[in-house]
DNA sequence: CAACTCTACTTCATCTGTCGTAGTAAAATG
DNA sequence: CATTTTACTACGACAGATGAAGTAGAGTTG
């Protein structure tokens, strides 16, 4: 288990991946968060509802409820164009930011 | 420029690193960090000088200070071995958040 | 020689994002 | 029918980053 302070800056962006496939919802981002990354990383549940109110804030996401007429209601998230844009952002700096730390990391001691 | 919060897990991995060559001070490091970042990086003073206090109240590195008899004096550190023992966990530590990370990241958009 | 820049910090207050704790509520499972 | 799983919501605490401002000596420039 990696320390969530690495991540921090990253986890708008690990929402955002998922949300590029279609529209989800906060339970299910949470299981696949876990199942990608082989139970390496788990997003805590009150990080991740309040990603979502971050993110919907800035414009990246759009809610909406789900039609289940069964079970507790979800709320489904589904990506706007801005959170795209901001997305492909992010991964073009993921590139630079590995560059950087990289230098300042010895990798065989 | 990236922004810090990604780096934010790593700003006392980045100061143990200079650390290694041997003990030195607050402003050298926030030189060296610009340099070798090429400029793409920039630790602010205040996130410098609190990453020391943090650092020495963990016991990875140790104050002392210099010899000059001129100048405004300054407060040397160097790594202790806990700090050397910190580091190298880091250092596997980022190999794997660089792998979970990639796996958010579409690199070709 | 006065003004400015560079070196080398320190203090303080604020903000953001994470996380612990707890609670609600419906459906599925044994 | 009791426990587990699904699917959230609210609240408060905390750590680390940061902006603003100040201190102070040494070197540089017009």
């Amino acid at each position: 288990m990696i320390s969530s302070d690495v991540i921090r800056g990253y986890n708008d962006t690990i929402i955002l991946f998922f949300l590029l496939e279609g529209a989800s919802y906060g339970y299910e981002i949470s299981k696949n968060i876990k199942e990608k990354s082989e139970g390496k990383y788990i997003m805590k549940e009150t990080t991740l509802y309040s990603a979502f109110n971050r993110l919907e804030n800035n414009g990246y996401i759009e809610s909406f409820y789900g039609d289940e007429t069964f079970g507790k209601r979800r709320t489904y998230y589904r990506i706007t164009p801005a959170g795209l844009a901001y997305y492909k952002e992010k991964c073009k700096e993921w590139e630079i930011t590995k560059d950087v730390i990289n230098r300042f990391i010895r990798s065989g001691m």
